[in-house]
DNA sequence: CGAGCCATTGACAGGTCTCAACCGTGGTGG
DNA sequence: CCACCACGGTTGAGACCTGTCAATGGCTCG
């Protein structure tokens, strides 16, 4: 495993302080947090945990890009949940995993014992009320994906895939206020197709398509440059104005 | 509209007293929410909420069926929830409704004054607390619906369809313990296509397939006998067991 | 240099959509 | 009273998009 040092084990570094389920606590709580919280690591590929295990902790991914997956027996999956820095693994009150976790880059988690976790969130309203917070986002999450999943073309689904990157990215990669917007993919073609409902090789093919029509940039296979953000949206199919604010 | 009369101000007596979002509410807690609730009824085929609209209140649906859609500008339409007898609708802390919901028949609904009910959230845990827990439950049946989105095939979906709501109305309609499962359909077959992300021509296709095969019985179009429901569990391609207690 | 992995591309098959005709029921108005 | 329409549903024919199977290319690493 690579570098399993945990410099901070001080919260006030953290980078996800004021992002994760923690967010609202005060130096008191965050005391109490401290004394059953661990970190851990992953490498790329690994996984993290299995559906059916039995689950000891919960916790916060402090770094890293992870997936969320569901399979079927005859091995056909879907990704039901991209994890990034700062989101929540595992459902206070159920002892066994609903889903497969696995690390697509190298992960960084920051692990609660399970049983503690439950009898802090009793008594911290602020915890409880800050993971609600947390869900509901996941829920909107989920039933934005859902259309995507149910409606949306190949070509859409890629567009809205590389849409909800650069959204979910903006805040970690802060150049997305000119008209050039670059990132790297999490992702490779396989978790691109199981993220969307398609093959790879649609995936490949529509990626291809979406460079020939120069709505995107590909540098390498990951590297990628949209230079209108708003073409992009288009193509995603959804209103020209993002959602947000414009 | 069919007994739009409200009999029970009264919670004693209301039919999802002990599943909806006061669930955990004792009897002071109870008086408080009674202050502020009022109900409201709608018709078959009305429209609840407009996405967009600004919400001055929450609710839970009382009786009746309800869905939550989503669509695109060009018209395509996919549901995103479907909400029977205990389900909560909208969202603490925001203003907009970001989804359609239309009653698919009539509906009774418990409806909170908004401002009030957020107050009355912050210092009732026993609220909170049930929320959290119901938004985790759906968080988790989109999931399970992303999965039948994504990669089932249209035969799946049906069945998977008619698997959900056999399940979920296994407690409203308490005969699901011999071998014949009867029900009715509480939904169209456009509704069933916004569902599953498929036409209505296909849904129509795959139900009379599923009937040629004896999978179903169908009587008129919307009362279904399933006279063997591992049979409708193997169809939808789910673990045999129906992942509960058999 | 070969092995392994990720990705691209082609040819073809097949599942679902599109467009269209038709059926049965219930309500309505001339 | 009955023609007529609206509505939900079924079925058919053909087109099209995506999946399947297969071959190939580029890259890293031993």
């Amino acid at each position: 495993m690579n570098t399993p040092t945990i410099s901070s084990s001080n919260c006030d570094n953290c980078p996800i302080r004021h992002r994760a389920v923690c967010a609202r606590c005060n130096a008191d709580e965050l005391v109490e947090l401290d004394a059953i919280k661990y970190y851990r690591t992953y490498e790329a590929g690994q996984t993290v945990i299995w559906s059916g295990d039995i689950m000891s902790f919960v916790s916060s991914v402090v770094s890293g890009v992870a997936t969320l997956t569901q399979t079927m027996e005859d091995g056909r999956t879907q990704m039901v949940g991209l994890l990034l820095p700062s989101d929540f693994v595992g459902r206070p009150g159920r002892d066994g995993a609903a889903y497969n976790v696995v690390a697509t880059t190298d992960v960084v988690m920051c692990c609660f014992r399970k049983k503690p976790f439950e009898e802090l969130m009793e008594r911290t309203p602020h915890i409880a009320q800050r993971l609600l917070e947390m869900t509901l986002d996941e829920l909107d999450a989920a039933r934005e994906w859902m259309l995507v999943l149910g409606r949306k073309t190949a070509r859409e689904k890629i567009a809205s895939l590389l849409s909800i990157i650069v959204r979910r990215g903006a805040s970690l990669t802060p150049n997305s206020i000119g008209e050039n917007v670059v990132f790297d993919l999490p992702l490779t073609r396989e978790a691109m197709a199981d993220y969307l409902g398609l093959t790879l090789e649609t995936v490949s093919r529509q990626m291809s398509a979406l460079k020939r029509d120069g709505v995107i940039v590909l540098t390498g296979k990951r590297h990628i440059t949209v230079p209108n953000m708003g073409r992009l949206l288009e193509e995603a199919g959804d209103d020209s104005d993002g959602g947000y604010l414009v």
